[in-house]
DNA sequence: TCAATATTTCAATTAACATTGAAATATTGA
DNA sequence: TCAATATTTCAATGTTAATTGAAATATTGA
């Protein structure tokens, strides 16, 4: 993932409505959700939320498919992933003594690789 | 930590200059850099830097200190560790058999808690 | 076909972000 | 004290992001 890619992703969930949306994408699943309920849930107008679905998209943290006259937003979890990847490395590569940053291993492991 | 404060953090990394800033700060570790030497090493006019080292310090990515005429920055991990620990849980929450996204973990086991 | 539903596009507006260079502040050492 | 060093402040500028509402597009079912 190039920093470019990185930069995109953290922009992309770094906005209040964006970051809801995301966060109610990620708890639908591989499922999915249209459009009109994203809208719907967060509140978020219909017009305002294609702009912001645009940068999901965009930045790869979302993908979407038609049904229908519907068009249904589904979290893209390798992205995140990859995210997540990405700042683990860069919050403990240069400071092993200072506990990992993984947020999974206990404070007083290395739990490297 | 408060999506507030997520808001902020993602914020203060989406961005190039910031991005790059607090990459050279995690590699400089607890002992810090001074803004002239980031400055330098980044190649980010110093009046420029000191806006970004506000978004940074204000979000409580990067703490400071004041030695002699010198301002020593240093990567905040705590937050930076926080954050990921949000990311995790957020990403992952909703989708137990999606693989876990925290990158440490195999891709094939739970790795919960 | 036609009305209803679902979403996107567009233009306008407002606000927030980023960069620049000159001037101001503070600290050190001669 | 005075010049040099280190950083911040400020105002000006251009850029990008977010919200709104009206109009356009596409799909479904009666």
């Amino acid at each position: 993932m190039k920093t470019k890619d990185i930069i995109a992703a953290l922009a992309a969930l770094a906005q209040d409505s964006r970051l809801a949306i995301f966060r109610l994408l990620v708890q639908a699943g591989p499922v999915g959700l249209a459009a009109g309920k994203i809208s719907e849930s967060t509140g978020v107008s219909p017009s305002s939320l294609t702009f912001h679905m645009k940068e999901l998209t965009h930045s790869g943290m979302v993908t979407s498919r038609n049904e229908g006259r519907s068009v249904i937003y589904a979290a893209n979890f390798v992205t995140m992933k990859n995210l997540i990847l990405f700042l683990t490395e860069n919050c403990c590569d240069g400071d092993p003594g200072v506990a990992s940053c993984n947020p999974i291993c206990p404070s007083t492991e290395g739990c490297s690789s």
